[in-house]
Order: C-alpha cells, then sequence, then structure tokens
DNA sequence: GTCTATAATCAGATAGAC
DNA sequence: GTCTATCTGATTATAGAC
C-alpha cells in the first residue's frame, strides 16, 4: 500500500532523527532504530539503501531552506542586518533538532561533504552582512554575532519565544557594529 | 623505563586527540590509533585501560582549566565583563583542538557525563556576567555572547591573534549591553 | 612494556521466502 | 513491505608469552 510506505518511512525518519541528536550518528545503530519501531533491520533496507541515506534525507530539509534564506536575501539585496539576523535566526530554529544532529556528529557531516556547503553558508551571510571586503576583525564580529544567533536558536525552548528571538537577534546585530 | 612509558602515554594521548577533532570519537577506533604510533592495540590497553579513560584523558586540561578560570574571577569578585570574557576567550583558545574534538562528537560526552559540568559553566558565567536573576532576554544574550566568542576562540588561527582575540571580546561584550 | 592470539560482540548489509 | 537467516568485517577487550 502507498500510504503505509509514506508513513513507514516518515516514521522512520522521526525515529533516527531524534536518536541522532540524542547520541550522535555513528552510536545510533539501525538495530536501534528498527526495535525502536517494531520492525527489523532488513525492513530498513527497503526503505533507506544505506546508513548515510538515512542521514542525508534527515538533514535534507535544513540543508536546502538554508540556501533558500539565503538565496532571497541575495536577490531582494537585503542591506538591513537586522532583518538578516532574524531570517537566519528563524531558518535554524526551525530546524533545532536536525540542527542539534548535525552538531553532535561534525565529524559524520565531513564523511558526507556537507560541512563545505556550511562553511559556504558562512561566507555568504558575511558578505550580505559586513560586505565582500572584511578584515580579519570583521571576519571575527561575524562569527560571535552568526555563531551566537545560532546558539541562541538551538537553545530555544524555555521562555517566551518572541522575546528570547527578539533580544538574541538584537544582541547578534549590536555584536556588529562596530 | 619509566622515561618510556611517560613518552608513550603522551604520545597516544597526542594522536588519539588529533584523530578525535578529525573524525570524532566514535568513528576512531583504537586499531587506528595504534596504527599510526606503531604498536599494537594491546599496547594501548596497558596504558589505558578502556576508550573512555582514554578521552577523559585528553579532555582533561580542558576541564579543569576552565573552573579554575572561573573560580579565580568569582574570588576576585571580577566585575568587569570584559576581563570575564577575555579570560573565557583565552581558557578555550588555548585547548582549541580538545575543545574542537569535544564539539565533533558531543554523544560521547554526554555519555561520559561531562554535559552537566559544561551547563554549570554558563551558569557560572551567566550569573558573573548579568548576576543572579536573570531574565530570559538577559539569558539569550549571555548565550549570544559567550557562545560567539566560543565560536571565535575555536576558529581562531587565520588572521593576526590579538586583533581577532580584540575584535570577538568587543563584540561579545556589546552583544551583552542592552 | 610490548607482543601474539583470540574471545565475544556488534556493526552494516544482502538473499530470498512470504 | 516485511520477514528470517546469514555473511563479512570491524570493534572493544582479555589472556598469557616474552
Amino acid at each position: 500500500m502507498a500510504r503505509r510506505q509514506i508513513d513507514t518511512r516518515a516514521e522512520i525518519r522521526a525515529v533516527a532523527l531524534q536518536l541522532f541528536a540524542e547520541q550522535g550518528f555513528e552510536k545510533t545503530s539501525l538495530r536501534e532504530i528498527a526495535e525502536r519501531l517494531g520492525i527489523t533491520k532488513a525492513a530498513l533496507y527497503y526503505h533507506f539503501p544505506s546508513k548515510s541515506d538515512l542521514l542525508s534525507d534527515v538533514v535534507a530539509p535544513l540543508l536546502t531552506d538554508v540556501p533558500a534564506m539565503l538565496d532571497a536575501a541575495e536577490r531582494a539585496g537585503e542591506s538591513d542586518p537586522r532583518r538578516i539576523l532574524e531570517g537566519y535566526f528563524d531558518v535554524i530554529a526551525r530546524h533545532r533538532v536536525v540542527f542539534m544532529a548535525m552538531l553532535s556528529d561534525i565529524g559524520a557531516l565531513a564523511r558526507l561533504d556537507v560541512l563545505p556547503a556550511v562553511f559556504g553558508w558562512r561566507d555568504r551571510l558575511q558578505t550580505l552582512l559586513v560586505g565582500p571586503d572584511a578584515s580579519a576583525a570583521d571576519a571575527a564580529r561575524v562569527t560571535v554575532a552568526v555563531g551566537g544567533l545560532q546558539d541562541a536558536a538551538v537553545m530555544m525552548g524555555g521562555g517566551p519565544a518572541a522575546e528570547v528571538r527578539a533580544a538574541a537577534v538584537d544582541a547578534a546585530y549590536r555584536a556588529l557594529r562596530t
């Protein structure tokens, strides 16, 4: 049944994401994922041809949404740093759990070749925020602002969301200004 | 020979640290470490009773230096945020590679029970920086400032170190102020 | 202190029945 | 679409010789 396949795939993704975020990609075995779903390892292999493919699938939404946000900002010629920072905060916050899973096993990402993409985001954000001819000091400021904002987005959960978002974006904005 | 033992232990630590930082704790096998040193797996077990013990040993310097820095700041009643931020930047920068190894396998750290300690640092830093009765917005500002500063310390390498340090500390300081 | 040899376990992956 | 059964290879760890 086609319905069932969609559900099972989605369930696998959800369970895998949760386990990856909790204990990292390498440490999470297919047996563990299968057991939690009440299916067998072999059934997993029907839906995903390899463990790497499962990770790719889990991480995909983040990997398309961040560039999409950057595309939009670049196309609009967005020059208000506050708007850019808000946009970035929102993408990361929306994919918090995936982002945590990525953080908790950077080694696995390196093997998947997504690290170059992530560094590419940084470059594009830097250009948007302080222009193409950034000094080492400019770059340091961007690192503090963007890195800090990322942390705040990932850790979100306690406290009124809107207030936290405003305070974090504001702080990152001030970090940027000389 | 006692001399030899010390050297071998130190060499094991160094190679393990490098591999952990490159590819994470789980992905790095004892075979790999032993091969790179030209010794056998069994020899590793002579020096470290388990893989976890090796990780603990590698991470230990960071785990003692950060609390030491916080102790000093608390004992001195340090109230200048800039000084505290400088101190934190310096500890992290000094242990950059260990810190990267920790970041690249957060799952392993969770199993070692060091995560509570790390969150403890955050709390102490927060109290030092914005006092004991922080609002959600205050906490968000601290997250941006400290998280961003951490990133800058870890990524240090390109550019004149003193200039980067000053710019990063300055940015974190501004992120903190309302 | 370092070795050889091996135990015990678990990993990811595949073949083929139902 | 899920199963049973199995393969292959790697892993951590141990025992005991030198």
